[in-house]
RNA sequence: GCCGGGGUGGCGGAACUGGUAGACGCGAUGGACUUAAAAUCCAUUAGAACGUAAAGCGCUCUGUGUCGGUUCGAUUCCGAUCCCCGGCACCA
C-alpha cells in the first residue's frame, strides 16, 4: 500500500492546530530559542520552490531543537508593502491593498501545507496600519535623535516609469522593469544616518556567527579607509587673471589619501567636476575647455561615468597648487572619475604609485615621479607601470630610505605638525535613502507647515493612514501628491494649514525591525514590549537568502543599534547566527515569471506530499549550495518513505506488542542485535549533529543506511530479537520527526503512540558506549599503496598489529627479500610499511 | 581588475584532525514477479589492462580541473596555472 500522504498530512495539521502543538509560550523564556526565516514578500506571486527550500529545512532544525526540549518560537509574516504589488495594480487595476490581502490569505494556506511549526497568532503584515504605525514611530524616533534628515540628493530615476528606483531595482544600469537606462536626478529626500554607526557595524561583525562571505561583503560595503586629509594651497600666480582680484593665494583645498608616503610623488591634483572651488580656479584661457567638459560629463549616465573600462578623461583648470611637503607647484585638473561624494572630492595624482593616476599621466603627458622603490630595483630605472606595493622611499627629502609603511606615519606626523594635514578615517558607506515616490508603502509622518516648517506628527496621532482612494498610476510625482484629502492637513503645532510629506518609506525600513515585532505582535500599545523583547531576542538562528547580505541585514543591524542607544533594547546585534540557503536555478537561470522557468511546488506536493518534497529538498544537495533544479531524484525519497511505511505495516502487531527498555548494555546483546543497536546509536549521533549544522543531506543518508541495515541484512530475519528491532524502529521514527513531521507522527501512532511527538522532549540522546566498534579494519599499505586489509580488535597494540601483518601472505609477497625501512601504525586505521 | 566560494563516476553528492576515494540517492544494465506494463524486490555499476574455457573469481595499473612540491601516505597541506559561480566595480 502506498503511503497515503494526503490523508495523513491533513490529519496531523488539524491535530496540531487542535492541540495547540505549534503555540509558542512566550511567558516562559527559559531554554528559549528564536528560530527565524526571512519573512515572505507576497506582493509578487505565491510560494515557489525557493520558499520551500528556505522554510522547510529551517523548520527541521527548529523541530530538532524542540524535540530536544527547547522552548522554540518560530514565527512567520508578510513583507507586504513594495513595488511588485503596485506594479501589478498599475497593470491590472486591482488595488494593491486588495491583491495583497488576497495573496496573504492564499500564502497562509500554502504555508500550512508545509507543516512548519508556525504560530499564526503571531504573524505580522507590514502593510497593515497596526504594523506600519510602528514603522512610522521608528521613523520619528530616528528623527528625534537626529538620525533622520532631509537633503537634496541624486537618486536613481527611471524616466519612463517616472519614478525613483531602489538600488536593487537597477540592474546593469537599467530599470529592472522596463529596461530604460537609469539616470541620476536631484530630489529632496529623507535619509537615515547609518554612517554614524559605520565603525560599530564593522567592529561587531567579529562577534556574530555569520557566513564569512557575508561578513566580508558587509566589510567591503562599509569600506573603512584610514588616511589623512592634506591641505594644498592654490598658487598665487594662478589668478594672473585680472577679473579675480578678490581671490588671492589664501585659497586652499584638501585631498584625502591613504598613501601619504607617496606625497613627494604628486605631479598634479584632480578635483571632481562638482567641486565647489572649480569656478574660482578656472582661468579665462581654460574656461571654454572646462565648460565643454562639464557639459560632456552632464550628458553621461552615472553608469558610463563609473565604468572602469571607459577611457580616462579630464581637463586642466589653468591653476596650480602648492604641495605642502616640498612647495612644488603642480597643475590642478578636473576629471569625472573623481567622486564628489567621497572624501573631499579631490585627490592627489601620484602616477608613479597609483594605476589610475598612471593612466591619466600617460594620456596627458604629465610627469611621472618615482618615490617608492621596489625591492631589488634601481632608483633610476623608468617605471613601466604604477608600483603600488610596499617599498623604500626615494626622492623624498629627509624621508628617503624609510620603508613606505613607516613613512606613512612619519609624513602624517610631519603634516600634522606643520598644520597642513589631519589624520582621517573615511567610510564608503553612505546614508540610507528611505524616501520613495511610490504609493504602496508607509507614509512618512512629517508635515510641512507654512509657519512652523517641518513638523513631525505627534506619536499619539499615529498612524498616518495610507489612503485607499488614490490614483496610483505613474505620473511624474508621488501618487499621494494627487490626493488632496491626504496632502492637505493642519499643523499639529499651530493648527494652521500644512501639507503632508507625500513620499512613502523604503520597504527595507519595514523589514529592518519586524523580528522585534513578532513576540509583541498582538500589542497595540507599543512597537515591542521591552521585557519579552529582551528575553526572546536576539534571534538565535536566522535563515534566508544571501542576496540580502548588504541591504536588509545591514539595515536591521543599524536599527538594532539605534534602539539599543535609545534605551529600548539591551542587545547589540539582532541575529546571532545566520545561515544562507543556496539558490535553486532552473535551466541555468534564476527562476522568474518573465523567464517562464518557475517550478511550482504544488506539482510535487500533490504527487508526493509535503513531507516527501521537503525531504527531497534537503537530500538534494548541501543546504548552502546553489544549483539547478532536477526532480529525478525525488523518486528516491519517495521510495525511502514508502519502504518505512511498508515496514511498519508489516510489523504493526509486533511493534504494538513488544515492550522495550530505554537503553541496553551493548555487550549483553547478541550479534545482529548488537550490530543494529550500534548502528542506531551511531545514526542518532549523526542525525543530531548533522541537523544542528544544517547538513540535512547527510542526516537523511544516514537514516537510509539505518533502514538498509534494518531491512537488507541478509540474515536479518529471525536472527534479531523483536525487542531490539522494535527499539530501533521507535528511534527511527523520532529521528524522522524533525525531517518529515506528519509522517513520523503517523508512524508513532501506528506503533501505539497516543501523544504527539512534539509534546515534551522526546529526542533520544545516543549511547556513547554503544558507538565504538568492537573490531576495526586496518588498512595495510606498502610503500604508500594499499595492498590488503585485516580485522583487529579495537585499540589493538601497535606491536600486535605489526607482528600479525608481517605474517600476512600478501604482505610477505612484497616484503620478503627486502629491508623494512620504516613502519607507521595509526591507531584503528592503518599500518604503513616502507621497504627498500 | 579586486574579494569570496568551488571543480570528485553518466548525474546529485559522501569522505573525521593528512590515513582503505566514490557513503547515500538518481539513472543505467541484467534478473524475479506480471498475460503485459507500472510499481516492487534482487544483483551489478569509476576507468583500463591481464589471468582462467566461461559466469564467477583473482590480479595489476590509472583516477578527486591541470602541472609541480612536501610526506611512509595528499580530494585534504604548499606553490603555479586553467575553468565555473557569487559579490564589488575608478572610494584615491
Amino acid at each position: 500500500m502506498k503511503y497515503p500522504f494526503q490523508e495523513i498530512e491533513t490529519k496531523w495539521q488539524k491535530r496540531w492546530e487542535e492541540e495547540g502543538i505549534n503555540k509558542a509560550n512566550l511567558s516562559e523564556a527559559e531554554k528559549k530559542l528564536y528560530a527565524l526565516v526571512m519573512f515572505i514578500y507576497p506582493s509578487a506571486a505565491k510560494m515557489h520552490i525557493g520558499h520551500w527550500f528556505n522554510y522547510g529545512p529551517t523548520d527541521t532544525w527548529a523541530r530538532l531543537k524542540k524535540l530536544q526540549g527547547n522552548n522554540v518560537f518560530e514565527p512567520i509574516g508578510y513583507d507586504a508593502f513594495g513595488l511588485p504589488a503596485e506594479n501589478y495594480a498599475i497593470k491590472t487595476g486591482i488595488h494593491p491593498h486588495d491583491s495583497t490581502l488576497q495573496n496573504v490569505n492564499d500564502i497562509r494556506d500554502q504555508l500550512k501545507t508545509l507543516g512548519a511549526m508556525y504560530d499564526f497568532d503571531y504573524e505580522v503584515n507590514t502593510s497593515l496600519p497596526e504594523y506600519y504605525k510602528w514603522t512610522q514611530w521608528l521613523f520619528l524616533l530616528l528623527y528625534k535623535n537626529k538620525l533622520a534628515y532631509r537633503q537634496n540628493a541624486p537618486v536613481n530615476w527611471c524616466s519612463k516609469d517616472a519614478t525613483v528606483l531602489a538600488n536593487e531595482q537597477v540592474v546593469d544600469g537599467k530599470c529592472e522593469r522596463c529596461g530604460t537606462e537609469v539616470i541620476r536626478k536631484n530630489l529632496t529626500q529623507w535619509f537615515f544616518k547609518i554612517t554614524n554607526y559605520a565603525e560599530e557595524l564593522l567592529q561587531h561583525l567579529d562577534k556574530i556567527d555569520w557566513p564569512e562571505k557575508t561578513k566580508t561583503m558587509q566589510r567591503n560595503w562599509i569600506g573603512k579607509s584610514v588616511g589623512i586629509e592634506i591641505e594644498f594651497a592654490v598658487a598665487s600666480d594662478s589668478q594672473s587673471d585680472k577679473s579675480k582680484s578678490d581671490f588671492e593665494s589664501d585659497s586652499t583645498f584638501r585631498v584625502f589619501t591613504t598613501r601619504p608616503d607617496t606625497l613627494f610623488g604628486v605631479t598634479y591634483v584632480v578635483l571632481a567636476p562638482e567641486h565647489s572651488l572649480l569656478k574660482q580656479l578656472t582661468t579665462s584661457s581654460q574656461k571654454n575647455l572646462v565648460e565643454n567638459y562639464l557639459e560632456e560629463v552632464k550628458k553621461e549616465t552615472e553608469i558610463e561615468r563609473q565604468s572602469t573600462t571607459k577611457e580616462k578623461t579630464g581637463v586642466f583648470t589653468g591653476s596650480y597648487a602648492i604641495n605642502p611637503i616640498n612647495n612644488e607647484k603642480i597643475p590642478i585638473w578636473i576629471a569625472d572619475y573623481v567622486l564628489a561624494t567621497y572624501g573631499t572630492g579631490a585627490v592627489m595624482g601620484v602616477p608613479g604609485h597609483d594605476e589610475r593616476d598612471f593612466i591619466l599621466a600617460k594620456k596627458f603627458s604629465l610627469p611621472i615621479k618615482k618615490v617608492i622603490l621596489e625591492e631589488g630595483k634601481l632608483a633610476n630605472e623608468e617605471l613601466q607601470s604604477a608600483f603600488c606595493e610596499v617599498g623604500t622611499l626615494v626622492n623624498s627629502g629627509k624621508f628617503d630610505g624609510f620603508n613606505s609603511e613607516i613613512a606613512k606615519e612619519k609624513i602624517s606626523d610631519e603634516l600634522e605638525k606643520i598644520g597642513k594635514g589631519k589624520r582621517k578615517i573615511n567610510f564608503r558607506l553612505r546614508d540610507w535613502l528611505v524616501s520613495r515616490q511610490r504609493y504602496w508603502g508607509a507614509p512618512i509622518p512629517i508635515v510641512y507647515c507654512e509657519s512652523c516648517g517641518e513638523v513631525p506628527i505627534p506619536e499619539n496621532q499615529l498612524p498616518v493612514l495610507l489612503p485607499y482612494n488614490v490614483d496610483f498610476r505613474l505620473g511624474g510625482e508621488s501618487p499621494l501628491a494627487r490626493s488632496e484629502e491626504f496632502v492637505n492637513t493642519t499643523c499639529p503645532n499651530c493648527g494652521k494649514k500644512a501639507k503632508r510629506d507625500v513620499d512613502t518609506m523604503d520597504t527595507f525600513v519595514d523589514s529592518s525591525w519586524y523580528f522585534l515585532r513578532y513576540p509583541s505582535s498582538k500589542n497595540s500599545e507599543v512597537a515591542f514590549e521591552k521585557n519579552v523583547t529582551n528575553q526572546w531576542l536576539p534571534v538565535d538562528k536566522y535563515v534566508g537568502g544571501a542576496e540580502h547580505a548588504v541591504m536588509h541585514l545591514l539595515y536591521a543591524r543599524f536599527i538594532t543599534k539605534v534602539l539599543r542607544d535609545t534605551g529600548y533594547i539591551n542587545f547589540d546585534e539582532p541575529f546571532l547566527s545566520l545561515v544562507h540557503q543556496g539558490t535553486i536555478t532552473n535551466k541555468g537561470a534564476k527562476m522568474s515569471k518573465s523567464r517562464g522557468n518557475v517550478v511550482n511546488p504544488g506539482t510535487f506536493t500533490e504527487q508526493y506530499g509535503g513531507d516527501v518534497f521537503r525531504l527531497y529538498l534537503m537530500f538534494m544537495r548541501p543546504y548552502d549550495e546553489s544549483g539547478d533544479w532536477n526532480d529525478e531524484g525525488i523518486q528516491g525519497t519517495w521510495r525511502f518513505v514508502n519502504r518505512i511505511y511498508q515496514l511498519l505495516l508489516d510489523n504493526k502487531e509486533m511493534l504494538r506488542a513488544t515492550s522495550f527498555k530505554a537503553k541496553y548494555e551493548i555487550q549483553s546483546l547478541q550479534s545482529l542485535d548488537k550490530i543494529l543497536y550500534r548502528k542506531t546509536n551511531q545514526t542518532l549521533k549523526k542525525v543530531e549533529e548533522n541537523i544542528h549544522d544544517f547538513h540535512f543531506n547527510t542526516a537523511i543518508s544516514s537514516l537510509m543506511e539505518l533502514l538498509n541495515e534494518l531491512t537488507n541484512s541478509p540474515a536479518a530475519a529471525g536472527k534479531r530479537t523483536n525487542e531490539i528491532t522494535t527499539w530501533c524502529i521507535h528511534k527511527l521514527i523520532i529521528m524522522l520527526a524533525p525531517l518529515a513531521p506528519h509522517f513520523a507522527e503517523e508512524l508513532n501512532e501506528m506503533c501505539g503512540g497516543k501523544e504527539s511527538l512534539f509534546k515534551g522532549n522526546k529526542w533520544i540522546r545516543y549511547d556513547e558506549t554503544a558507538i565504538a566498534e568492537d573490531e576495526v579494519t586496518i588498512a595495510i599499505q606498502i610503500n604508500g599503496k594499499l595492498r590488503d586489509t585485516m580485522q583487529f580488535p579495537i585499540d589493538s597494540h601497535d606491536e600486535i598489529i605489526k607482528q600479525a601483518v608481517l605474517q600476512n601472505d600478501v604482505v610477505k609477497k612484497y616484503v620478503d627479500g627486502k629491508a623494512i625501512a620504516k613502519v607507521v601504525v595509526v591507531k584503528n586505521k592503518l599500518i604503513s610499511i616502507v621497504v627498500k
